[in-house]
DNA sequence: CTGACCAGGTGGAATTGGTG
DNA sequence: CACCAATTCCACCTGGTCAG
C-alpha cells in the first residue's frame, strides 16, 4: 500500500529523511524505485488509502452517521495518530490538544466532531453491520439479515453461512463472506472494542419490532418505486424511501420491468433512469403527483 | 473573501441472487 | 448456463459552510 502524503514529498523535494514506520499504522515502510521515481510503501496490506475508505464508510450517513467526519478529516486524524481503529473515533476527547492544533481546525470544529461522535454511539444493528464494511454487504442486505434474525447483536455476530443463505436475497457468496468476517480474530477484536471499549449501544431495530401496519393514507403494498433527482417535500431521498417502505412499498436503485413508478421532479431529464423508464414504459411521476396519488402525509 | 471540505446527489460498471 | 433484477461500490459533480 502506497503512502500518498509521503510519496508526494519525495517527488517534490527529492531526498528527505524517510520514516521507518508508517505514520498511519506504525508498521514498517519500504522505499521502492518505481520507474525512476522513489515511492514509499507501507508493508501493511490493510493500511493507508484502503483504511481511510473504510473509515469513511464507517462514519457515513447509512452507518454511524457522524457528521463532519469525511475522508479529508479522517486522513488528518490518522496522520496525527488520533485514529488507528474504528473505536478510536469515539475517544476524540483524549486528543483535544492535537486536534485543535491541526491545520484548519479550531476549538469549535473539535467540539462539533466530539459531540457528533458521542451522539452517534446509539445505532441500529443493521447500520452497525453495514458500518463494518463486509464485502458485498450493504445496508439492504444488512436489513434482510436483521429482519430475519432480530436485533440481538451476539446472535447476529454468530450466524453461520447456512443460516444466512436461507434468507431470501442472500446467496452463498454473501453468506460465506459474512461468516468469514466474524470468524477472523482481528475483526472479533474490532467489534468487541466498539461494544465494550467505545461503549457503542445497539438499539432495537424498527425492522425486528412487531410489524407496523401502514398508518393512515393509502397502502403502498406491492408497489416498487425508484427515486431520482432532488426532492422538495423531503430532506433527502431516504426520507421518502422510509415512508414508502413503512407503507409496505419497495424502493430500489435501478429501473427495471418490475418498477411501477420512477419518481422524478425533472420529467424531461435525459438521465439514464428516465431513458430506461421510457424504454420500458415505466410511469414517470413527479414528487407532487406521487404524494397526491397515494395521499401521503408530508 | 477565498479555498478547502462536506453533504447530498448522479450515473454506471461490476457483482450477486434467483429462475427457467 | 444464460438471463434479468437488484444491490454494491466507486468516481465524479455541485451548492453551502467555515477556518484562516
Amino acid at each position: 500500500m502506497i503512502i500518498p502524503q509521503i510519496s508526494e514529498n519525495l517527488t517534490r523535494s527529492g531526498n528527505i529523511s524517510v520514516p521507518e514506520r508508517c505514520p498511519l499504522c506504525g508498521q514498517e515502510t519500504r522505499l521502492q524505485d518505481d520507474d525512476g521515481v522513489k515511492v514509499l510503501y507501507c508493508t501493511n496490506p490493510g493500511c493507508a488509502a484502503k483504511k481511510i475508505k473504510s473509515f469513511a464508510l464507517f462514519t457515513s450517513r447509512d452507518a454511524f452517521n457522524i457528521e463532519g467526519l469525511s475522508e479529508a478529516t479522517l486522513e488528518k486524524l490518522a496522520e496525527h495518530h488520533v485514529i488507528a481503529t474504528y473505536s478510536d473515533i469515539f475517544s476524540l476527547k483524549y486528543h483535544r490538544n492535537t486536534i485543535v492544533d491541526m491545520k484548519g481546525f479550531g476549538e469549535k470544529s473539535y467540539k462539533k466532531l466530539q459531540e457528533a461522535a458521542e451522539k452517534a454511539k446509539k445505532i441500529t444493528p443493521e447500520k452497525f453491520i453495514y458500518s463494518l464494511g463486509i464485502p458485498n454487504i450493504g445496508l439492504s442486505t444488512a436489513k434482510l439479515i436483521v429482519k430475519e434474525y432480530g436485533s440481538n447483536i451476539r446472535k447476529l455476530l454468530n450466524l453461520n453461512a447456512m443460516e444466512l443463505s436461507s434468507v431470501e436475497g442472500i446467496g452463498d457468496v454473501i453468506a460465506e463472506a459474512y461468516e468469514e468476517f466474524f470468524r477472523k480474530p482481528s475483526n472479533i477484536k474490532l467489534v468487541n472494542d466498539l461494544l465494550y471499549r467505545a461503549k457503542v449501544e445497539i438499539i432495537e431495530s424498527p425492522l425486528s419490532a412487531s410489524e407496523k401496519p401502514a398508518e393512515g393514507g393509502a397502502s403502498l403494498a406491492g408497489i416498487t418505486a425508484v427515486i431520482t433527482g432532488s426532492l422538495n417535500h423531503f430532506g433527502n431521498r431516504s426520507e421518502l424511501k422510509d415512508i414508502i417502505e413503512n407503507a409496505g412499498g419497495k424502493v430500489t436503485g435501478s429501473v427495471t420491468k418490475k418498477t411501477d413508478f420512477l419518481i422524478n421532479n425533472d420529467i424531461t431529464s435525459n438521465s439514464s433512469k428516465n431513458q430506461k423508464a421510457k424504454e420500458l414504459g415505466v410511469e414517470i411521476i413527479s414528487e407532487d403527483d406521487f404524494i397526491k396519488k397515494f395521499s401521503i402525509n408530508v
